[in-house]
DNA sequence: TGAGACACGTGACTC
DNA sequence: TGAGTCACGTGTCTC
């Protein structure tokens, strides 16, 4: 059954294949076997336990009316499987979903025989609302709720039995009946999504997210927006010079290497290919600390290609004898030569000190440590400044900045985060609150008109921080339990409890002290004859 | 009327001042200048306008139970106080409370005649409410919303006419019925803060917060509280101080500096006043990147005297020449040079390569360009070690790592607090919405017996996404702006309306097409029934 | 002209 | 020992 629902369906369900549907797709269809795929993450790695997922199919009729259909589906159960599989329906009623299953099973697979078994299974009440979903499609100007969640473009969010029941849609209280207590349908281009639950989920942003990720940005984006939000140094909000230079990511970086290695190999490259047009050094100024100068500097100097992975030919042999040799001779000029060498070819010969060009100290010729000592502090430097580079991205409002001031920005962004992060939270906190009192207000409101229609007696004694409860109600709905819950919830330690049936009738009697909040007498009295009164 | 209110209180009223009152002070008494002054910025500074400030101090009476009376009080008035000053009291109620005052005036001033000017104004409500305050006190184990705040020390925060009138507080009827709508009684050690305004305002922790900053902190640390807040250099993580963090409260920044001009001075301060065993060179060497060392080398090499504005007097001339030409006023290093100074007095002067101790190059002397030079890079990088010193106090996990690894620390630093950011907003978001969705139902819920309540008849019809309204109600209390107010709370656009009276009947009828939500029938109806049937 | 910014090579230091 | 980090003085470039 359950590997029937979650992998079979996809191709196996007319509906599913427009090509063999008779509905015209008005838009292009998803891609089936990714459809069903993000259905999938879209309930599996979420935080809430949603049941199914279900993409309703955008199209139209001969008529031209417009109408959604099955796409495609994922039904992933109740949160707690084991114990959860209530058997509410009846055996007649389990025989007769068994029976329709066999039947669509053999219209499918066109034989009875191997898929007998998976019908053995006892049919829960959502599999059977997801499995009977199949059949249904909406006109969009009618009613439903991924109609009507398509026709307004916006998303519908329905929780609780009473508003699933009040919402107005027969597929909304169908799905209340078989146990849904959440019913969401996001809208999207050509269709709409809609998820259920078994559990009571609040509306949040979460899903919809998701449901805009998974689904709206299906191309180019998909693929590169998880990466850039995850690596520090690939973020960046300059897109003309995204180019490869502060990326130290290894997989995205089929130009560029590993800086700890092999730097600047591609601007070497470049100069050996000519001077390049593609990187200007004027425009490259701004933007990067070390690289702008050094495009020019490496006319001269060929800068270190000894433990590069150059393999350009000419170089590589050159490099190789005076690498090996352990660095004896001025093996610091040596990559000097190499690219001397080359513009021997085009220019002229030896004078090491053409032009005054090159920036900072001359090296001290003539050591053999140095030169290891000086790549390293090399790609030490060329590692900061492409930190330096990473930071700039991610702090706004630092265009043209030096050092110093960036990192007085990034000081300060960081600080604005902070304190606008604790506002958010502490704002959060305010409206939690406010829906907690707001919830308590309901109930206290309720109560009023409640307590006439439960036939409970009730009695509240507040003294101090104390308070003396006796309830009189009948024994049926676990008054006891919903008692004890309600002193919970209003963090009411208890101190002493008793409860004792005779005949139909319950008599609890507590004694319990108050803990974070005072409430008065009638204050109490009437929430919890709301609790306790409540009739579910 | 008012200055009598706002200044003179303090001194004047007699329970005011603990020596003269009976009440032995449990734990000392706020200063009372500055209590006063305390309460006006806690409310004069607020977003929300509150009516008045009381402090509630705590003390016991002979008998040894604790008291709660009057320690002092500041009355702001009403948001609106040209028009608001409703006269709801009648002459008789207005000549009552002005012979109070002037009898209260004259036992407090010991003469009645120059007083009497100031109580020919009428009286507010609110004001008198304020007054009659003053003789009040509350046992903390009886009754009374201050006494509860303080006994269960936590604040109570009751808005909204029901509540108030339902807190079973004697004082919070009262309040209502002189006109005020929100009441908050805040605990603190030694009383309690109660703040009241006219206006409902829902629970928020900006109040709160503000009270802690004010009152419980009023020690040693409200110095260094706000500073840490404001200026990134000193802004820390650490659990046991980010207590303060979220204060924002420019008011009290007399000591910060603006972070992008004058960044740090009191770093540098440290380590100038030698090796302080606030910070051991030892432990400052995870922490500092350039000055550890330096503390050492600064015996043997003079450093950077000379564009600093010393006022020593060997150094000076030299100094005084470079800098008067306009090496950039960097008056916060100036307290630093003293400090070295000092040190050159009890060891040596000139001599700067007395040990090898020095690092990088030596100085290539003889030269008069470059030394200046070298001096402003000198303190170019030591600005720079300055702020990465500052970044690494900002970003948190960054212990003992080099500037690389804090630089890309604190670039997924920025991340994760953006990702947060987005995230504690979009679940505020999800809250408020959650909010608003919560008091439609109530609205809804409420309807079902308001509506037998109100004498009105209501009809409404839903067709697609449009709506016909008809209602038929008593033309009082302008049930045409109440619908057209509904109409447009619930994003209704009107299509077509109109309205007519017979007799005392008032007959309106509306289409309407729904805007970005989708009401059925029934839902649409118990609004209306909800809003239009209000008798408000 | 000159102050500021940057990168460089180098020596010192650390683990 | 040697790889890594840092600060220094310097050369160069730019407004």
């Amino acid at each position: 059954m359950e590997a029937f629902m979650t992998s079979d369906l996809t191709g196996l369900w007319p509906p599913s294949d427009p090509s063999k549907t008779h509905l015209p797709s008005s838009s292009q269809p998803f891609n089936q076997e990714t459809l069903q795929q993000r259905l999938q993450q879209l309930i599996e790695g979420a935080r809430e336990s949603w049941t199914y997922a279900i993409f309703w199919q955008s199209s139209c009729d001969y008529s031209g009316a417009s109408l959604l259909g099955w796409g495609d589906g994922y039904y992933k159960g109740e949160g707690d499987k084991g114990k959860a599989k209530i058997k509410t329906s009846s055996a007649v009623e389990q025989e007769h979903r068994k029976k329709v299953l066999r039947e669509l099973n053999s219209l499918i697979s066109g034989s009875t025989a191997p898929t007998d078994d998976s019908v053995d299974e006892e049919v829960t009440d959502t599999e059977w609302f997801f499995l009977v979903s199949m059949t249904q499609s909406f006109f969009v100007n009618g009613g439903g709720l991924p109609a009507q969640a398509f026709f307004s473009s916006s998303p519908i969010w329905v929780c609780g039995p009473e508003r699933l029941m009040n919402s107005g849609c027969e597929r909304a209280r169908q799905g209340q009946v078989f146990g849904l207590q959440t019913m969401v349908c996001i809208p999207l281009a050509n269709g709409v999504v809609e998820v259920g639950s078994t559990e009571v989920i609040v509306q949040n942003s979460d899903l919809m997210n998701k449901v805009r990720f998974l689904f709206n940005f299906n191309g180019m984006d998909i693929g590169s927006w998880p990466s850039s939000m995850q690596n520090p140094d690939q973020a960046n909000n300059n897109p003309q010079i995204s180019k490869g230079i502060q990326f130290e990511n290894p997989s995205s970086t089929s130009l560029t290497e590993n800086p700890k290695e092999l730097n600047f190999s591609e601007y070497a490259y470049d100069h050996r290919n000519g001077n390049s047009h593609l990187l200007k050094p004027e425009s490259g100024e701004i933007l990067n600390f070390a690289e702008s100068k050094r495009t020019e500097e490496s006319n001269k100097k060929k800068r270190s290609p000894t433990s590069r992975g150059s393999n350009d030919e000419g170089m590589l042999s050159f490099t190789s004898v005076v690498k090996s040799s352990g660095g004896g001779g001025d093996s610091d000029h040596s990559d000097l030569e190499a690219s001397v060498v080359k513009e021997v070819d085009s220019s002229r010969i030896v004078e090491p000190e053409k032009k005054p060009r090159k920036r900072g100290r001359k090296p001290a010729n003539g050591r053999e440590e140095p030169l290891n000592h000086v790549e390293a502090e090399r790609q030490r430097r060329e590692k900061l400044n492409q930190r330096f580079y990473a930071l700039r991205a991610v702090v706004p409002n630092v265009s043209k900045m030096d050092k110093a001031s960036l990192l007085g920005d990034a000081i300060s962004y960081i600080n604005e985060l902070k304190s606008k992060l604790v506002n958010a939270e502490s704002d959060k906190e305010d409206l939690q609150t406010q829906l907690e009192s707001m919830k308590q207000e309901f109930d206290l409101k309720m109560s009023s008109h409640a307590s006439k229609l439960i036939d409970m007696d009730i009695e509240v004694k507040v003294i101090g921080w104390d308070a003396m409860i006796r309830i009189q109600s009948s024994k049926k709905n676990h008054p006891a339990a919903k008692l004890m819950a309600a002193l919970k919830e209003l963090d009411l330690e208890v101190h002493h409890a008793s409860m004792s049936v005779v005949n139909e009738l319950m008599i609890q009697q507590a004694t319990v002290k108050m803990g974070s909040r005072f409430y008065t007498q009638e204050q109490l009295k009437n929430i919890l004859v709301a609790k306790v009164g409540d009739s579910r």
